[in-house]
DNA sequence: TCCCACGCTACTTTGCAAGTTACATTTGCC
DNA sequence: GGCAAATGTAACTTGCAAAGTAGCGTGGGA
């Protein structure tokens, strides 16, 4: 079962961009990230929507953030991407009538619920500045993509 | 991102059997899951293998639990299925070099640790018996699927 | 002996998000 | 005004892991 990379992704391009004094076109963070430049317009599509970045076209056009990044936490940038779910397991609907299913599928669900409230008070209480705050201190000035742009 | 259905299937699966005197065939298995008996001995192939049930060949074969249903818990059932993710976010690897990356993938790490492990709390708290209680009365002599097999 | 039933391999199909192509539009530079 | 940089977005293709399926082997009870 493949993994939905997008939120990690778009932590990593949130952060370079609020180290940079400049706007990031989505062909350098396509670079960034591997893919392809209309893959990253789809992803911040949803965080431009949501008011964490702006794009510009035109000339020395790109993204940029609108805010400082301790004012975005995980929490924000995983709601901005959309209703993706959670978890990688569900509840099944082979029998929806089926009084076992449902009690097995409440079951799951409380359980999976008491996990969800703690990776969202988790993600919540994270800013994109306490992850560069936990960064070694070198890092925080100058990471490791250098004027040659970012490491394959 | 399609969702993996195993668990809260077998769950069901498996209380139909802690309620039934004879064995189980895949057959009335895959229909009650609306799927292929193949695949019901693939999934239950785990659930053998770390002796929750068994299974006999030939006339009046199939499948039976070993246990009681309040000696098997929701976790038992998650781990005999394999290593399959519980998260369907997961940590990007597109620069693995990238001292940023790191730093996110960390943060994340760490959160959804602490959610796995309340999820993990929760799965091995409960047994398919305590589901059984949570059911209405009326249901637990007698589930929806009468002499005639699952209702579709 | 026959049929029930599991065990398992090998191959095909499916679902769906990413990948890709293509074109429209905006905007700053020269 | 022309050109190139850059976003926006539709439409189509691709990749891939798991389910679906066909087929055959083997054990075992009637």
């Amino acid at each position: 079962m493949s993994r939905d990379y997008r939120l990690s992704r778009m932590l990593h391009v949130l952060i370079h961009m609020g180290q940079s004094e400049k706007a990031c076109t989505s062909q350098e963070i396509a670079a960034m990230l591997n893919t392809n430049p209309v893959v990253v317009r789809r992803t911040l599509a949803g965080l431009r929507d949501q008011g964490y970045v702006m794009s510009e076209k035109g000339h020395g056009g790109g993204w940029r953030l609108t805010r400082p990044l301790d004012q975005i936490t995980l929490l924000d940038v995983h709601r901005a991407l959309g209703p993706g779910a959670l978890f990688a397991i569900g509840p099944s609907r082979d029998s929806p009538d089926c009084l076992v299913e449902r009690a097995v599928n409440a079951s799951m669900a409380d359980a999976f619920a008491r996990a969800e409230a703690v990776l969202i008070k988790e993600l919540s209480a994270r800013t994109l500045a306490d992850i560069v705050d936990g960064m070694p201190h070198v890092a925080r000035r100058k990471t490791h993509h250098g004027s040659r742009g970012h490491t394959p």
